[in-house]
This record gives structure tokens, sequence and C-alpha cells, in this order.
DNA sequence: CGCCCTCTTGATCTCCTTCAATGACAGTGG
DNA sequence: CCACTGTCATTGAAGGAGATCAAGAGGGCG
């Protein structure tokens, strides 16, 4: 298992060079179990992981020992690079399933920056797709109800999963137990409950075991407090290709 | 009045040449009214904006009017940054008080990192700390009471008005209404208000006109639902000067 | 087999919203 | 100079979405 690059393939043509250095990025593959925890806030940490397979969480623990599940993270992800402008690790990073990574050092992304500016550049897009996931998850979070929230958070699941081939007829296996739906969405495992059963009652979802269906996707997105973002492709600030 | 580059000084020691590699990036400033629209969720955009002076808004509409101000930005803030990957502006910059702004075209992005492989990854770190800022807005929005939002956001605002020279004695200017705030928090501005109120009468602020003062910093900062955080200096990924 | 985790449901509580009204103040036009 | 208008802060009353507390049922796993 290797770390699928179709989500850079989505923003730039890449040339064979281009595609070896994010390949080799990291080179060392590591499985681990489900539960496994690879990084601790506060944390000193000299690099950060690319996510091959498996979910894996990223959270954040409040004063108070509330929990944050900042983001739910799925292959082809880069987990742990919001620590890399800080002195400790910002977040917690836990497989939800068992799951593969691969380290990458520092180092090497300095070599990406002065040998391989336009993947350099890539990877500063990558980022900025992650915080544009922030925001739009601060706007449903900060301003829509907890039907919204949880509309949008499927919705948003079945687009990154299906690049990965996971999702069947609008259906996925959701690994995520209640409660953590409810520290993702700022919501109590109750709440989370009754709300994802009022929704099945209405035939907007239906469950079996751990998969989910999307059955009216089209009342979903209406009732989501927002609509998914279209990507650029090779915007006009990425250097040219090596 | 030029660009403000005291954050990038916090981040690393920067060469004359480097200096002066940010200071040119957008040359031609513009001066701005207060309550001026300078950029437009759904706009085509061929750049992004420095900002050099005064308070600028960065908001999001949800489906259903309401506005989520996502960042209030102060001058050494990078602007319309998150668009960059996509194809049309993804946030709406707004002047809350008169401002000025400079404008910077992919093209000069592009350079940088082809020529100035440290600027575009400083660049980039800057990009991760308005992720990381926006973790921590989302942690508080989802997780924390009106009173510890209120508390976090006041001392994040000293904390980033202090290198501007703007804080007296725990005092500074704050010209947000409290409709504003509350779309800042998540909250109604009524409630804004009754909270403000109460976290006066108990001697936490104090107020008069639009300048606020931190009373009990420590009180505040035990309320806050999260510590500030420690950015690194020259962290090990950063490419070698110029 | 027994334990623990997860899902589920009910009852109650509360923080925040919604709706509404008032006053202070700044800008603006006559 | 002053009435007029719109914005903003403030406060009260009522309602609701979601939290909290509690308990039971089912199922996976050691």
């Amino acid at each position: 298992m290797a770390y699928p690059i179709h989500r850079y393939r989505a923003l730039a043509e890449l040339t064979d060079k281009e595609e070896l250095a994010l390949r080799e990025l990291g080179p060392i593959e590591t499985i681990r179990r489900r539960g496994e925890t690879f990084q601790r806030e506060g944390d000193q940490l000299s690099g950060f992981h690319l996510h091959n397979a498996g979910w894996i969480s990223s959270s954040i623990v409040l004063r108070g020992g509330k929990r944050l599940i900042q983001k739910v993270h799925l292959p082809g992800d880069i987990l742990g690079t919001p620590s890399m402008a800080l002195q400790t690790a910002a977040d917690t990073l836990t497989c939800i399933t068992d799951a593969a990574t691969a380290f990458v050092s520092y180092a090497r992304l300095r070599d990406l920056y002065t040998h391989a500016p336009r993947v350099a550049a890539l990877f500063t897009m990558a980022v900025q797709i992650e915080r544009l996931s922030l925001m739009d998850m601060l706007a449903a979070v900060g301003h829509a109800s907890a039907r919204a929230r949880l509309s949008r958070l499927l919705l948003d699941l079945r687009a990154r999963l299906s690049p990965l081939g996971l999702v069947e007829h609008d259906a996925f296996d959701l690994p995520l137990t209640q409660e953590m739906l409810g520290d993702l969405l700022g919501l109590t495992s109750v709440h989370v409950n009754r709300t994802i059963r009022d929704m099945e009652r209405e035939g907007l979802i239906a469950r079996s075991d751990h998969r989910i269906k999307l059955v009216d996707v089209a009342k979903l997105q209406a009732i989501s407090p927002l609509p998914l973002r279209h990507l650029a492709f090779e915007p006009a600030w990425l250097p040219s290709p090596i």
C-alpha cells in the first residue's frame, strides 16, 4: 500500500519526476492498529506523516477535558503539518481503524522547497485546502443546526471517499462512533443519536451495521449549510513543471 | 504605510534580500474606506492582498443568509490566500475600519517559489499559522461557552495587537460591533451583549467608548478554553537563507 | 461467560435564541 | 441649527435546541 496521490492529480498535471518525488517523500510505511495514538499534543516533532490507508483522527483536548476532533483524515491526506509552525505538536493523531502511514522528516520537506518548487507549491495548496475545510467546518459548527452539520459531514465524506473507490450507490462504511461524531460536530453523542435517528426515520439516510447510505442526496444538500467547493486546476501561481 | 513584517521576523532571521522580497511583494498600496468590500465570495481572482493598516474581516455567508466572520485580520496578515486553491473566491473581505492593502498577483507568488524558496516556505508557514488559528477557533466555537469564547477572542486580539504597539496596559480599541462579535463567535448580538455586561460587572473587563481593557488577565486566561500557542523559530524544514 | 463499549430512549434543565421595544448617538439634508 | 434616519447598545419575556443525567439493551471480545 503506497501513498495515494489522486488528490494531487486533481490539482495539476504531474511529470514523472514529480510523481516520483511525491511517492518517495515517505519511503517507509508503518502499519498501525485501530486505537493506536502515534502523535500527542505537546510532543516534540521532527517531521510529519503521509496517510496511506485507514481512518485517522486529529484531535485537540480543551481545558475541562472535552475532546474536539478537528478532522477525520482519509488516505491521501498529510498528517501533522499544522504542528510544523510550532515548537510542539498541536494535535493528537489516533487511528480510528487499522491504518498505514509514512513518516516524512522535515529535512525532506526542505529539499522539496529548494529542488522541487512545484511540488512544494502543491504542498502549500494542500495546506490551503485543509484550511478551507476548517473554514467550512467553523461555519457549520458555529451557525448551523445539528442536522445541518451532520448532513454536511456525510456529504463531505462521500465526496472524499469517492475517489478512493469506497462509495457504492451513495453508501459507505462509517467507522466513527456516535461519540466521535459528536466530538467532530460539537454535539453530545446523545444528540447525535437522536439526530441520526430522526434523519433515518424521514428517509434521508439508511443504516445497517456501520454502513451508511445517503438515500436522499438532494435533500441532504439542501439541508447542508454550505455547498462543496470547486478546486482550481493548475492555478496561475504554480511554478512550471520540473 | 508599508507592509509590516514583524510576524516574519518572529519566524526566522531574515536577510536583507529576503526582507526586500517581502516588502516588494505588493508594491502599490490601496487606501480603503470603512465599510468597503473589495473581494466577494464567488469573484474571479488573480492574486491576493497584503494587509498594511486597519481592521479587515473575512466572512462567509451560509445558506439561510447568516454571516460567519471567519477571521478578523490585522496588519501583517495576508488576505485572500485560501481562495488561491479555488476557482473563485472563498470569502468576502470587508474593511471594518479605514484600511490599507497591497495587491499581489499570483505571478509574483510563483516567482517566490522559484527564486526565493525560503520566503515561499515562510509563506507556507503563515498559512499554517492561519490554519492553527482556525483549529483553535473551531475548538472554542464548538465546545465552549459564550464567555469562554469571548475571553479567548479578547486574549487573542491582545496578543496580536501587541506587536503593532496598539495595546497599552492591556487596553486596546475594539472597532467591532456586538453583531460582528456574534458572527465571529457563533452567537447572537443579544447574547454577546449580555455576556460582555456580565464580564464587565464581574470586573474581568472594562469598557469606555470602543476601547476595551482586560482588567483580570489571569482570570480570562483561566476561562479561555485554550492557551495561546508558541510558534517555532527557524523550524528545521526551512530552506537556508538566500 | 462476563465485561465493556456503544447505541438507544426518557426526563429535566439551561444556555442561548428569538422577538420586541427603548434610548443614545452620528450622520445628513433641509 | 435642527429634525430625520439609521446604526448600535441595551434590556425584558418567552421559547427552543441541545446538554445533562440516568438507565437499559445489545453485541463484540477476551
